[in-house]
RNA sequence: CGGAGUGUAGCGCAGCUUGGUAGCGCAUCUGGUUUGGGACCAGAGGGUCGUAGGUUCGAAUCCUAUCACUCCGACCA
């Protein structure tokens, strides 16, 4: 391609309204541009990233077996009611009406489309299994698009839906898919780790996440520091603390405390170590519950995990916190008093809690707090279980090492969804005994629009992108110096354009015209992050050389002219 | 959804307090001089100041409504 003809729309200015670095480098080095919220343009350089991501993802995908198809972004209302979620996926699901008033969405995930094209077009287990899969646009109506296109509205995913005659066979297709996965994020260049991983709104069995490692990143991901162990906090299990509840040392006081109503304000003025400190939150109950709302404890310096907490039977799903004047209405102390002593409704301790003797809580009186309350002689122990989040620290639930906590960007998830779709759309085929026997199912996703962020976010410096080889939207800048006054500069820079190109690179010359300065040339190419660049320049061609520079060296090499491909063969990786 | 903030030229911003008919830098266009790290000189084009109402002789500026965008929060015991 000449710089010429192709649209280079590089800013100087960080845009004001982008924050993370990835989000103000595509931007300034002209990959996208908004056009409202969560919704982006792809500028022609954008796009070749995007295809070049899109390539990898659906070689890999082929390479594993599975089989490409196309399903329409709009869905018809029908299906997510047969299998329930028009009601469960709340205002996230974007619902549109067309011009008969009939009900449809625009489809944010495809388990309901392909359940039902399987449904009708597999009728055996000779047929199973089998795996399909698309790159498409979703919609999701997210509460905050932010980060540019790491968390847009709109945005390209490659899904995949496997089918099945038993769990043997799907976790097969799992591990496979696990392996294609790690393929393409190998061949994307990027530094990324599977984790174990909670299902969420999509349902089912057993899952996985694959995620960039990033400061910038979203979710907290706990790590062992002396096995493979990889799970997202969501789901990284809180093992109980070794050994036994420590005898009491203290005896159960009543303290004034009219200035603490929260756990710092405790530890801070009543001089409270905060690892002796219980927090008691209150949330509503489930509704086969007898109570209506059910405390949960955890130690003062840890946070409660949602996910774990709804998916106790006690609890009602989804989280809902109780309000002050129902916590009033029913404990007559507000928050920031309460505790386990004396309260009216039925209470979870987490594990830590459980251990902990000599603590501190609210007396479910305003204005005042229990100090060395122990478990036993104070008040019964409740109920028992893990509710927490992981901290850094903690023992792998492996028993191997302690947690590390690092971030993550969320790229890839990999679903064993088992027959939760199957068998609310009556996904049948019939088995060897001629049984109808309903599909086993497993779900694979890939965020490809977030992949481009994520490598960018990877992969940057103080000049800008620094692509991936595999991913570049160009692998080489050849540029000429003088290329308007210098006839030998021209004849060479053309024939090596011709040169680099038969030889298989994706090429861009810098032959924009004479008012470009070199230094613009330089900056906007760094800027691109293209891996490698070339200089033609008259000074070289006296000398018979070239100039080399690979976008992560410091320093330039001189090559002589007729050494160009053999010298970019080596340093590249493609 | 709750809270805060911002809308003025393609981009980044000033002007608003104290009302008088819009400005700066970058970008763009023309001509010239430059040409190895975001050049210089001269000239030019481009804005119904988010939108709609209101106050006023007069509104970017004051008031009201509305729309859009951005940020923070949705863990409080």
């Amino acid at each position: 391609m000449r710089a010429s003809q192709f649209l280079i729309s590089t800013v100087k200015e960080t845009p004001s309204d982008a924050e993370v670095i990835s989000h103000q480098l595509m931007i300034r080095a002209g990959l996208i541009r908004k056009v409202a919220s969560g919704l982006y343009n792809w500028l022609p350089l954008g796009l070749r990233t995007l295809r070049k991501v899109e390539r990898i993802v659906r070689e890999e995908m082929d390479n594993a077996g599975a089989m490409e198809v196309l399903m329409p972004a709009i869905q018809p209302a029908e299906l997510w009611q047969e299998s329930g979620r028009w009601e469960q996926y709340g205002p996230e699901l974007l619902r549109v009406n067309d011009r008969h008033n009939r009900e449809f969405c625009v489809g944010p995930t495809h388990e309901e489309v392909i359940t039902d094209l399987i449904r009708r077009e597999i009728k055996s287990y000779k047929q199973l299994p089998a795996n399909f899969y698309q790159i498409q646009t979703k919609f999701r109506d997210e509460i905050r698009p932010r980060f540019g296109v790491m968390r847009s509205r709109e945005f390209i995913m490659k899904d995949a839906y496997s089918f099945h005659v038993g769990q043997e066979s799907l976790q097969q297709t799992y591990d496979v898919m696990h392996t294609a996965y790690s393929n393409i994020f190998n061949r994307l260049g990027l530094d990324f780790r599977p984790v174990l991983a909670d299902t969420g709104s999509i349902g089912g069995a057993k899952s996985h996440e694959f995620h960039v490692l990033a400061s910038s990143g979203e979710d907290d991901i706990a790590f062992s520091n002396s096995s493979d162990y990889a799970a997202n906090v969501e789901l990284a299990e809180a093992l109980a603390p070794a050994g036994e509840l420590a005898a009491p040392t203290q005896e159960m006081v009543t303290v004034d405390t009219p200035n603490a109503k929260t756990i710092e304000e405790l530890v801070n003025g009543y001089n409270q170590p905060i690892e002796k400190t219980v927090k008691t939150l209150i949330v509503v109950a489930a509704e086969e519950c007898e109570a209506e709302f059910i405390a949960l404890l955890v130690r003062g310096d840890h946070e409660l995990n949602e996910i774990k907490a709804e998916k106790l039977p006690q609890v009602a799903s989804p989280l809902q916190f109780a309000t002050e004047e129902q916590i009033r209405a029913v404990v007559g102390a507000g928050p920031g008093s309460l505790g386990p002593v004396n309260l009216p409704i039925p209470c979870i301790a987490d594990r830590t809690v459980a251990k902990t003797s000599d603590f501190s809580a609210g007396a479910n009186i305003d204005g005042k707090h229990l100090f060395g309350i122990n478990w036993g002689r104070d008040v019964e122990l409740p109920e028992v279980a893990d509710i927490r989040n992981v901290v850094e620290g903690d023992p792998s639930p492996d028993g191997q090492g302690e947690l590390v906590i690092k971030r993550g960007i969320e790229v890839g998830h990999i679903f064993q969804l088992g027959q939760k779709y199957s068998a609310a759309l009556n996904a049948e085929v019939l088995d060897q005994n001629g049984k109808t026997v309903v599909m086993d199912m497993g779900c694979y996703g890939i965020g490809v629009t977030r992949v481009v962020a994520a490598a960018i976010e990877q992969n940057h410096d103080e000049g800008g992108i620094i692509w991936p080889e595999s991913i570049a939207p160009f692998n080489v800048a050849l540029i000429p110096l003088n290329y308007d006054k210098s006839e030998e500069v021209k004849t060479l820079a053309d024939q090596l354009y011709q040169d680099l190109r038969a030889a298989g690179y994706d090429v861009i010359m810098d032959d924009r015209d004479k008012k470009t300065s070199p230094g613009v040339k330089f900056a906007d190419m760094d800027l691109m992050g293209i891996p490698h660049r070339v200089v033609v320049s008259p000074r070289g061609i006296e000398a018979g050389t070239l100039e080399y520079k690979g976008r992560r060296d410091s320093e330039k090499q001189d090559v002589a002219i007729a050494d160009l491909l053999q010298v970019l063969a080596e340093k590249s990786s493609r």
